[in-house]
DNA sequence: TTTAATGCAAACGCTTTGCAAGATG
DNA sequence: CATCTTGCAAAGCGTTTGCATTAAA
């Protein structure tokens, strides 16, 4: 089943409408890089002539986190960023603190160490975000220049 | 070597000035709760009649960050979140969608993750943030009455 | 034709900042 | 006495919201 498909379902039973603007949002997050915060996707919008405003955006945003689609990251600076939520293996981010780059991470234990603390705590465990901060290879290089 | 201490150096070090406010900041951290934001910070000073603007919380927060006394977490929600940084293996917190409750965890194994990540992209590491989001046992049981 | 969505602009909430007055080193 | 800090109020910034208009079901 495609993003497409899911949305729209995801729209239909709870009586929500679909609309070009809410399409035009999915279509925009499924061609761009996987990470993006709200105002660049509205200014990538805006530079096709696709006038969007942003209050539509922040509520397609919802909607699409709501429907398992998305997920919203939270990185130390202000603004949100969001990521399609297609491979749900992978919750981790290196976020170089010089350059702004993130890097997908992965690795299976880290599901063990959640059921440990779960098991521990009696805790039912919906999600979770896994940052990492520090400097990048190329960060480093050009700063010992 | 105390905390108190510990600013007081990084303040001179930095030829920045040891002011009341600051160490009112401070000594109100070391007796509150581990995990605050900023603004209750504020009205627990207001309540003990020590008025000190909300501005100079805000920098002074920064300060003890910068002096590595104070890490600054990031949840979903808006607002900052802060705690000593006096035993630095825990950086692992469990947050209730529920109550709002947080509970700090800490594995070892973790660290291994961590340096498998660094080596496999030759990233340095300075940080980490790690967050489960979910139920504690009091909302879950609250919750199916 | 009922119900929901959109765009706009204003409001919001947390945080930061410019500035004049005051305190520290 | 030079420099830093404070409080205040205003500005910033990302995000949310009320409302009249427009569109989907």
């Amino acid at each position: 089943m495609d993003a497409q498909h899911t949305f729209r379902s995801f729209l239909s039973k709870q009586h929500l409408k679909i609309t070009p603007e809410r399409l035009t949002v999915l279509n925009e997050i499924l061609q761009c890089h996987k990470h993006f915060d709200p105002d660049s996707l509205f200014l990538r919008l805006k530079a096709q002539s696709k006038k969007i405003s942003r209050a539509t955006i922040y509520r397609t945003l919802d909607l699409l986190v709501e429907s398992g689609l998305l997920k919203k990251l939270n990185f130390t600076d202000q603004n949100a960023r969001y990521e399609m939520n297609m491979d749900v293996r992978i919750h981790d981010h290196f976020f170089c603190i010089s350059c702004g780059k993130i890097i997908e991470l992965y690795d299976e234990s880290l599901q063990l160490i959640h059921q440990r603390f779960a098991s521990k705590y009696n805790l039912k465990i919906d999600d979770y975000t896994h940052q990492l901060y520090g400097t990048c290879p190329q960060c480093r290089n050009s700063e010992s220049r």
